[in-house]
DNA sequence: TTTTTTTACGGAAACGTTTCCGTGAAAAGC
DNA sequence: GCTTTTCACGGAAACGTTTCCGTAAAAAAA
């Protein structure tokens, strides 16, 4: 089977490359009969530009790339949902990577994209905390990115996050007028800046409309079983009646130590959590949640990037999108 | 800033582009000294070779492409988790792309994915009874392709899917071991072969292990609302004490159609279902499921197409996985 | 009519690699 | 000591586009 190039197009019009190049791309320069014939055949033979190509020339490649740390909650799920829209609509494809938490892996895979195989990079950062040379780098090299949900203050490009101080502040709230006098807060141990935040939306809204003596924050680690442990320690030593995790992971180990100790949600202990789980309507009880707007966050990450791309530097207008209280029996008084 | 090509080293190191390029992948037409030098340089500026350049000359992108009907449900986050998982490994890149149930946006990327911007594709097929021209287009021009869950037998690639038979007679006889009298199987309206697969499971349970007269089949529409009326009105109706659903979100709905009619679970009625929901063991009551391995489904199908892409064209075997039944409380007795 | 502009197209360079082919010098074989 | 092989590298072509530059012919302007 013959490859069909541009240059098996010319030969079959009796045309130069560089004519069938411009009547493809719809050039003024090109007859409207001349355009016709191109497109005829073209099209009859389902000829497809080569992409290495026109990359190689154009020095775009029509891809952006995607740094998320995994999929294993449904946020990202969501927000990879959001970016297909965008791109799909737009044109443009995107190259997904995981970086498993693994700060190395991410500097190696932002490394290796600067060499004109994406026109532009989405990130939510894997350690907010490390050192970002490797974005600086990407700045210096002018390749566009955009950073969403987990972002670095340090960095000055567009940032696409949701209101995690209101909504933690909204969360403790809802506690306390359903009736908690003693909430404890949930973490883990990796300060990452969004816990950080919606921790100080926790102790904002206790100090205001709360007169629960002092914050109870515990922090988990990574590990189910630990975290188990700890959290069960806490509820039987400190018997808080209510109870914020800032992940869903958290919530869900929450559930099952209660109902170890035979903690009745929310008659004993009433349970909000930040989370985008499809299901949390489902769980027993249904679960109230902080529902991040995962899906909008993609969408306008990934607008803002092409619009970058496109104008090749825009406006650098940080975008925070509001999350939702789902109120559900997990906390009903 | 200097863009750092090839030519750039070379210059810089006083040798030729072509030494440059043997050195860096490490031709034994070169001497240790000068590859030292080369490497250190290269190291030293942060070369990255460009993309495009290399798959344009070498016929080769290093990219699969991965193309899913969507994400709305966990199982393939899972599957791509498996396929980044092997990619990741062996140095190869993914696109990702959602055909949203739309046989002609598969045409569509398929169509423009063979210009070389992909070295092969995982697909999971969107509509397996519309023709696959597309598919054959793609054989005939050389891409590897391997299908995987929604596969088309009239296909000979490889495919890598689990066994939907054998495990919709276990689920079948799980109820009827748990004394269920009268079993309806739940499938939606588009015949799917995995659904129809499925269904001849149950049937062939129920003819051989229980003394149920007649099987009792409800087709659903995609639309819950329609799928809630339809199934609230077959409970009413027929009554059954179990229930099969082939799909995840009708057993989502019957959860819920049983709350509004005061069915009890699993004392009135039993429910098991195909999912891969992360949160079974966590719905009102837990769901006894059948887990199909999408996590090893992607690493098997990358797996394999990666091997084709290297051999050009290995053994065709197809693979056929486990899934799992665990068993919970909506079957207990 | 002559000159200028426009139209519609052709030729060739350029994008940054990889690899084929060639070659002088050193090493090995005789 | 002369021929042959090996070694280590250089030059240039090729991958398939896009676009700059050039140019006959036709159209418009003079």
């Amino acid at each position: 089977m013959n490859k069909i190039d541009i240059r098996y197009l010319a030969k079959e019009l009796n045309l130069a490359i560089s004519t069938v190049s411009r009547a493809l791309r719809d050039s003024h320069e090109i007859s409207p009969e001349t355009k016709e014939k191109v497109f005829a055949l073209a099209k009859r033979l389902n000829y497809q530009p080569n992409a290495n190509a026109s990359g190689l020339r154009g020095q775009k490649s029509k891809i952006i790339a995607v740094v998320i740390p995994d999929m294993v909650n449904d946020f990202f799920s969501l927000v990879i949902s959001g970016i297909e829209k965008i791109t799909q609509a737009q044109g443009y494809h995107f190259l997904l990577y995981f970086t498993h938490g693994d700060h190395a892996l991410e500097v190696s895979f932002i490394n290796t994209l600067a060499n004109g195989r994406v026109d532009g990079v989405l990130l939510s950062i894997t350690d907010e905390n490390n050192n970002n040379e490797h974005l600086e780098e990407l700045n210096r090299k002018g390749i566009p990115l955009v950073l969403f949900d987990r972002v670095s203050e340090r960095m000055d490009n567009v940032k696409v996050t949701s209101d995690n101080y209101e909504s933690a502040v909204t969360a403790t709230r809802h506690l306390i007028d359903t009736g908690c006098k003693k909430i404890a807060y949930l973490k883990v141990h990796k300060s990452i800046p969004v816990g950080t935040i919606r921790e100080s939306g926790y102790l904002e809204a206790l100090e205001k409309y709360s007169k629960q003596p002092a914050p109870l924050i515990l922090e988990c680690t990574n590990d189910n079983d630990e975290a188990f442990a700890a959290i069960r320690n806490m509820l039987e030593k400190e018997k808080p009646d209510g109870i914020f995790a800032s992940l869903e992971k958290l919530a869900v180990v929450c559930y099952r130590v209660c109902e170890q100790i035979q903690l009745k949600i929310p008659e004993d202990i009433k349970i909000i959590s930040f989370s985008n789980l499809q299901t949390a309507a489902l769980l027993n009880p249904s679960l109230t949640t902080i529902t991040q707007p995962a899906f909008e966050i993609g969408e306008t990450a990934a607008r803002e990037l092409l619009r970058i791309i496109r104008k090749k530097g825009g406006a650098k207008g940080d975008v925070v999108l509001k999350s939702r209280l789902i109120e559900r029996k997990s906390t009903s008084k």
